[in-house]
RNA sequence: GGGCAAUUAGCUCAGUUGGUUCAGAGCAUCUCGUUUACACCGAGAGGGUCGGGGGUUCGAAUCCCUCAUUGCCCACCA
């Protein structure tokens, strides 16, 4: 069947991603093979898809064909995040948009708003996934809300509660007044902002003294429960135990001591407000201070702000100065330049705010996790410069808060019963909860409906943290054999920016539950960035639609695009230039089968020595680059390995081993030959599909009709065998005495259809089995030997061998001369700077003495090339 | 404020223990070529005093110090 003279990647993609899914390659039972599993980091349920998915799936994708390949059982487990707090957020600005507010509803009918939207819209990333070629295993699609997920996280939070590891802390935590939930420390991102210091009056009790205080927000004097001065302050020793007066509150407030306070700032005395500050309730701790909160959820003075009551914080700041200034107790303001605590996903400024929340203990929890990625490296991270990163979060890492005030999410598994603090139990269902609540209670009639659940749902990453494992259900059932076969995993692709959020904490759940390390390798993407180096985002319209980039230039096209500049770690800055590169490559390996597709093979001659050759030296070559790939594998260099196929592809087997091998047009092929260049495309294809997946299986199927047992996707990986380095040493040498002759051509504007005679002037010999391919590459008619330079004839050198090319009237003697003065000079001047090194005792005594001897090898044959350029400038003189 | 990393050709990056695999690759650029798979091609060429300065050494892109620039992470200074 004659192929078509252009690759059309759309249909072939479609294709052959339908007959992968039908023969089911992708899919994956436990088996006495080895197991190599990836699990993919859950994007988030209602996402679409962006280029960090596509250079992230890309890499993953690449590993586990390249898995499946070697013979491993392989398993790539696909699946979404339900994201609480950024789906909950979408669900509540479309209900808001139909004028519905999210606090009419009960949670129940929200609810239902919530997975109405996830159908809607769910999934629809993973289809997307498929576009690129992903090949996961999507009978295993999970999500984490599905009900056996769910039952895991309910399962891990009773169980690390009854280990003592989950308690109820009423502590200061990060508060998004927009989102009225909670954040845990990292979803906080410290902005730098231009503010201003001001400094108030403070009057002290049964005084006409007065203090002055600076502050940043002085809307929180509503909320001072004291006044702290340093105790070594020699200034405010006279003020020791008494009061001051809060102005326009006229509350009387305590003067108290602490080191904390920086004598050098501000005035040296600071204004304490427990409630909105979490160093200031250290304060409030140490020193027994009352906790007045003056705001409400949505950050607006409450009942304490007296007059300002209802109003936003912000909005209250800038009045309240007004009347102090007014007043008489703002006596200055400074500029001031802060950071200031945002949201990560609302954008507003956190509030600092006590309340009852869940918290994971982490300090033990954090040890097993130090351990294994820092010290005995049974987890390893690419790139390495991460585990400094790494070490430092973990050796400061505080309390995990778990609860957020969302419903979209797992709701937490404590049922209160009573008033009081304590008045509760953590159960997997409401039925246990209650057994168990009899039993604390010692209450026998205490009814379900006496039992209230906790409104708050968990973290997401409370869920996500468990993923290796809960994908195999291994937290409901340990002992199940899928997971003991699966997990641990192999690989895991993500990018650093949650490298604490989620593979710092799933490292430490794997170890808390099973012992063993949830994964081996972590590869940490770059981030993807424009030309300018911004990072890509929805709000700068800078990201290229990714559905259109497959269209435009195919999925290979933009899987090689992706993967050709994105070392580990590094940020890939994004150009469709890649892609088009990328097609081109896809292109070139397409027409290289047309090519030898078209050929006409003649059983009846002889196979040219030069095509044996070609043959041989590609087969070395091949060997020694497959080694090359192995290595950057090994390392994770995944772009040096995909370089090192490439040019493997495009320069050897294209450029050199068809232009060898290739019969004149219209002429025959002998059977040796065509076998051989066979052989070479199929190893050639088993090396590209993990990057070109689409494109290796067409023209596989092409070659030869394949049973679907025989899909290159199910194939195996080139054996690696010892390559002959000498073949292809000395492929290089002809390789350069082919480009001497090209040079030559070009300089003096020889046709490449004439062919010319080359003589060799032979003083250091390598194998001359190659003539028969220079004389075919150089398009020479012959190719001899001279015992001596040929007078008048162009020339050139390769190592220390002249060849000439006599060519009558070709030769500007005149240029020639110059040329061979000016490389004389060149010489004269290196064997100085050699000589200059080995008259150097200390060099010639320290060194070792191979590289002295290199030098003197350096010495001789510059000598020697000295010797042959005077001859021919006397022969041409 | 503290810590970490980076700085090599126009661009994106390699360069493992200091020494002929050390100054490299791909892309881009320039020149030539409608050679019968591919102009998504072929052949050839140019291009860097390895961020600045200092030091160690017989010898430094590589080790040390310092400055500059950039990026990332962490952090409660009111």
């Amino acid at each position: 069947m004659a192929i078509a003279p252009r690759y059309s990647a759309e249909e072939i993609e479609k294709k052959w991603y339908d007959y992968w899914m039908e023969q089911d390659y992708f899919h994956s039972e436990p088996n006495e093979k080895e197991a190599y599993t990836i699990v993919i980091p859950p994007p988030n349920v209602t996402g679409i898809l962006h280029m960090g998915h596509m250079l992230n799936n890309t890499i993953q994708d690449v590993l586990v064909r390249r898995a499946r390949l070697r013979g491993y059982n392989a398993c790539w487990v696909p699946g979404t995040d339900h994201a609480s707090i950024a789906t909950e957020a979408k669900v509540v600005a479309k209900l808001k948009s139909q004028g519905i507010n999210k606090t009419d509803l009960s949670r129940e009918e929200f609810l239902e708003h919530a997975w109405a939207w996830t159908e809607e819209y769910g999934g629809s990333i993973l289809e997307q996934l498929k576009k690129l070629g992903a090949s996961c295993d999507w009978k295993r699609t999970k999500f984490t809300m599905d009900d056996s997920m769910s039952e895991s996280v309910i399962k891990s939070f009773v169980d690390l509660y009854n280990k003592g590891l989950i308690y109820r802390g009423f502590r200061m935590v990060n508060w998004d007044p927009e989102a009225k939930t909670t954040l845990s420390d990292e979803e906080v991102n410290h902005v730098e902002q231009q503010g201003q210091l001001y400094y108030l009056k403070y009057k002290i009790e049964n005084s006409e003294e007065t203090l002055t205080i600076a502050t940043t927000r002085p809307e929180t004097i509503f909320g001072d429960t004291a006044i702290c001065i340093n105790p070594n302050d020699a200034r405010f020793t006279h003020l020791r135990g008494k009061n001051a007066i809060v102005p326009l509150v006229e509350r009387v407030v305590p003067i108290i001591e602490d080191e904390y306070v920086d004598v050098e700032f501000g005035t040296g005395c600071l204004k304490v407000t427990p409630a909105h500050d979490e160093n200031d309730k250290m304060l409030g701790d140490t020193h027994k201070l009352e906790v007045i909160d003056i705001f409400n959820d949505d950050a607006s003075l409450n009942a304490y702000g007296m007059h300002y009551e209802g109003k936003d914080r912000f909005v209250a700041r800038k009045e309240i100065v007004k009347e102090l200034e007014e007043k008489n107790i703002l006596l200055k303001t400074e500029t001031h330049t802060n950071k200031v605590g945002t949201s990560e996903r609302t954008g507003a400024v956190i509030e600092p705010k006590l309340s009852d929340q869940w918290f994971l203990k982490m300090e033990e929890l954090v040890k097993p996790a130090i351990k294994s990625v820092l010290e005995t490296g049974e987890i390893k991270l690419f790139p390495k410069k991460f585990e400094n990163t790494y070490r430092h979060w973990m050796e400061n890492i505080r309390d995990w808060n778990i609860s957020r005030q969302l419903w979209w999410g797992q709701q937490i598994p404590a049922y209160f019963y009573g008033d009081g603090k304590e008045d509760f139990v953590v159960a997997s269902s409401k039925e246990e909860a209650l057994a168990s609540a009899k039993a604390k209670t010692n209450n026998p009639n205490l009814k379900a409906e006496d039992l209230i659940q906790d409104e708050d749902a968990l973290d997401t990453w409370f869920s996500s943290w468990l993923w290796p494992m809960s994908v195999f259900d291994g937290i409901r059932n340990p002992d199940n054999a899928e997971f003991n076969y699966y997990y641990p995993t192999n690989d895991l692709v993500t990018g650093p920016d949650i490298l604490f959020f989620w593979v710092a904490r799933m490292i430490i759940a794997g170890y808390e539950y099973t012992g063993k390390r949830p994964f081996q390798n972590v590869y940490l993407t770059g981030l993807v960035r424009d030309k300018q180096r911004r990072k890509m985002s929805k709000s700068l319209g800078n990201s290229p639609d990714a559905l259109g980039l497959i269209s435009e230039y195919g999925a290979d096209g933009v899987r090689v695009g992706l993967l050709l500049s994105a070392p580990a770690g590094n940020d890939l800055m994004f150009d469709e230039e890649l892609c088009k590169q990328g097609k081109g490559f896809v292109n070139k390996i397409w027409n290289a089968y047309r090519l030898i597709e078209g050929w006409q093979i003649d059983e009846d001659i002889e196979q040219p020595e030069s095509s044996k050759i070609g043959l041989e030296w590609f087969t070395a070559k091949f060997n020694a680059t497959l080694a090359e790939i192995e290595d950057h594998f090994e390392k994770y260099r995944i772009s040096d390995a995909l370089m090192a196929t490439y040019k493997l592809v495009w320069d050897d087997f294209c450029s050199w081993l068809l232009e060898i091998v290739k019969p004149d047009y219209g002429a025959p092929i002998d059977r040796k030959t065509y076998d051989g260049v066979i052989l070479a495309l199929e190893n050639n294809l088993r090396i590209l599909h993990p990057f070109v997946p689409f494109a290796s299986e067409e023209i596989w199927h092409h070659i030869a009709p394949r049973d679907p047992k025989d899909a290159l996707i199910v194939n195996h990986w080139p054996e690696i065998k010892e390559s002959n380095t000498a073949i292809i040493a000395d492929f290089d040498l002809a390789s350069q005495v082919i480009s001497g002759v090209r040079t030559i051509r070009k300089e003096k504007n020889i046709s490449f259809k004439d062919k010319l005679n080359l003589f060799v002037h032979n003083t250091e010999h390598f194998s001359s089995n190659f003539d028969t391919v220079i004389k075919r590459l150089g398009n020479l008619s012959a190719m001899e030997k001279t015992s001596e330079a040929i007078e008048g004839a162009l020339s050139f050198r390769v190592k220390a061998n002249e060849y000439f090319i006599p060519l009558k009237g070709a030769i500007d003697i005149e240029a020639e001369i110059e040329k061979i003065k000016e490389e004389l000079i060149y010489t004269q001047g290196f064997i100085k700077s050699v000589e200059k090194k080995l008259a150097n005792k200390r060099f010639v005594d320290n060194a070792p003495q191979q590289v002295v001897d290199i030098e003197r090898q350096k010495q001789a044959d510059a000598m020697a090339k000295i010797d042959t350029l005077r001859n021919r400038l006397a022969s041409l003189e």
